[in-house]
RNA sequence: GCGCCGGUAGCUCAGCUGGAUAGAGCAACGCCCUUCUAAGGCGUGGGUCGGGGGUUCGAAUCCCUUCCGGCGUACCA
């Protein structure tokens, strides 16, 4: 419910606007209008304006009273009919509903995980892969068509050297893994120092598959499945969904369109031998389209990538979930579409993330300083089984509830907190369960639908039982959830509804704390049976879009 | 050098489209399970909101400046 317009209504006074009406602080009511900032205009102290408005309010069915204190107005609502209105909109979903409405037909493409084939997954690949999972979500439930786009990294010289090595000293005899081909580039990394020739050979393996040589072929695409077998695995275990694999190499035949229309358009010029788009004017370096040896580079994928988009997609809003490092590039690919005449380069949009490191130091898989994150999961998924075996020893299907405790507590780690911050991996913070933590999002949850299967079927509500502070605390919070995911959207920030989670669940436990939900007063039980209701289905939904399953039981 | 981002309690963070006493969690200490899930709740201690200017009735929040840290800065992605 929008108090805020209905507020500004009711003073109805052209200097007013919806904006200048602020939530209350603690102990004072509902929402405040502060009218210090109309003292100059009306010549009048602010306290004297808030008694004018005070008592110039119009009919205020859904106020209980108002109070002037110091320069403020504070506005107490009134409880009952608040308590109706969010159950019911909890029940019906109607403002969810409204925002549905509002984006019906809109387009959204995520660009996400974007992993690269042959190496191996590890947490510096778990941010962008949960931020996107997570706004992949997120998008869905408030109505966008969303398109989620794994942008594989499986095209380059690398994978000649892959071939190289693979027929130098690949055990054809048994299946091929993922930790075989990082074995396989790294001794082929040590070994071509000493032997030039390797190198050579990783060249030539390299022309093979870009001229499309059977064989050769045939021991990439091997390459490739290898890798989204294993990745697969995890995606599935984490819930993430792509609609396209389209990645580098799908490309490679559409670069040369996009470098014919630079030309064309004059935007180009060659300096030191490579085709640059100059884009000194902006303050940013060159864009470079083809190196001096004639090969096309990132920013040359990225273009043709984005017109591909929106050639086949007809986004409205195009999301690219790469870490802060590549903060330039987008600019200058986002700039050099602009250029191009592409009226849609506004709509692009670089979601960035902080850096993830492991004990203070960069991730590096060259010199083994990696965390995969299939371990990290099972981490942690064995030590929710360890405390379900500690303190739930009977629990049906406990593997099934340890994995979604623990494939939560790795969610959370990554969504719990604004994207742009540095990460440093710790299992220490991972392995927690207690407090801001998945887990206890998920206890809560199951603790609501413990009391709500003993409490039985819910009989006429009677709102003015959810009045005390207790319930009502919980109440005013379920009224902004709409707001909440809607806020998360449009910052591209899953953390806005982590955050929201965590105080609803702790408003809760405070409520249950505060005294028994099934007594033998029968109207009394069904009043607070309704508020966990409410409470139980709005964390549910709430952690299905951070990727978080919400077991009834744990 | 220039650009982008961060700096809030011992630690991890929220608050940053300006509003009333700056909030959580973790860690520490002290309480609360014969009663609906203690992965919980309550309480105590803990703050020059990096520093300095400015704008404003009012600044963690806006502007300027400065320090510290991270990242980027043309043929990797």
């Amino acid at each position: 419910m929008n108090y805020k317009k209905l507020i500004t209504e009711l003073i109805n006074n052209p200097l007013v606007t919806e904006n200048d009406i602020t939530l209350a602080t603690e102990g004072h009511g509902d929402f405040a209008l502060p009218c210090f900032k109309y003292a100059r205009e009306l010549r009048k102290a602010p306290q004297v304006i808030a008694s004018d408005f005070a008592s110039n309010l119009s009919e205020r069915d859904f106020i209980d009273h108002v109070e002037v204190a110091g320069g403020y107005l504070n506005f107490y609502l009134s409880r009952k009919a608040r308590v109706e209105a969010v159950l019911a909109d909890c029940a019906d979903k109607t403002s969810i509903k409204a925002v549905r409405a509002e984006n019906a037909g809109k387009t959204v493409c995520i660009d996400y995980s974007s992993i690269n084939i042959a190496k191996p997954f590890h947490i510096g690949h778990l941010m962008s892969t949960a931020i996107g999972g997570s706004l992949y979500r997120i998008f869905k439930y408030l109505g966008w068509n969303a398109v989620g786009i794994n942008h594989l990294g499986d095209w380059g010289t690398q994978f000649g050297k892959l071939l190289a090595a693979y027929n130098e000293w690949g055990d054809k005899s048994r299946p091929l893994t993922l930790n075989d081909m990082l074995a396989l580039y790294v001794r082929f990394t040590e070994e071509s120092e000493k032997n030039p020739e390797l190198a050579e050979r990783g060249r030539t393996e390299f022309l093979k598959i870009e001229r499309g040589e059977p064989e050769a072929v045939k021991t990439y695409e091997l390459f490739k499945e290898t890798t989204l077998a294993e990745v697969n695995k995890v995606y599935d275990r984490l819930g993430i969904k792509f609609d396209s694999y389209n990645g580098e190499a799908f490309y490679n035949d559409k670069m040369e369109p996009i470098i014919d229309e630079l030309n064309a358009k004059a935007l180009t010029e060659v300096s030191d031998g490579a085709l640059v788009v100059k884009l000194d004017e902006f303050g940013m370096p060159p864009c470079l389209i083809t190196r001096s040896d004639g090969a096309t580079l990132y920013a040359t994928r990225d273009l043709a990538a984005a017109n591909y988009r929106a050639d086949t997609y007809r986004f409205d809003k195009s999301l690219y979930v790469v870490a802060t490092q590549q903060n330039l590039h987008f600019k200058q690919v986002f700039k050099v579409l602009e250029l191009m005449g592409r009226e849609w380069a506004k709509d692009l949009t670089h979601v960035q993330f902080g850096m993830v490191s492991y004990e203070g130091k960069p991730l590096s898989t060259r010199h083994g300083h990696v965390v995969f994150l299939a371990d990290v999961i099972q981490n942690t998924v064995d030590k929710a089984k360890a405390i379900i075996e500690e303190k739930n020893p009977v629990l049906e299907d406990k593997d099934e509830i340890a994995e979604n405790v623990g494939v939560g507590a790795v969610m959370f780690f990554a969504l719990g907190t604004g994207r742009i911050k540095d990460v440093d991996f710790a299992y220490d913070k991972v392995l927690s369960f207690e407090g801001e933590t998945a887990p206890y999002l998920q206890y809560t949850h199951a603790r609501c639908r413990s009391v709500l299967a003993k409490g039985g079927d819910i009989g006429e509500v009677d709102c003015s039982l959810l009045t005390d502070d207790d319930s009502y605390a919980v109440i005013r919070h379920l009224d902004s959830y709409a707001d909440t995911v809607r806020d998360s959207a449009s910052k591209y920030e899953p953390s806005v509804i982590a955050r929201y989670l965590i105080d609803l669940a702790q408003l809760y436990n405070r409520f249950y704390i505060s005294g028994r939900i099934i007594t033998e007063d029968k109207k009394l039980t069904f009043a607070r049976l309704a508020l966990t209701k409410a409470v139980a289905d709005t964390l549910k939904e709430g952690m299905a879009l951070l990727l978080i399953n919400a077991p009834e039981k744990m």
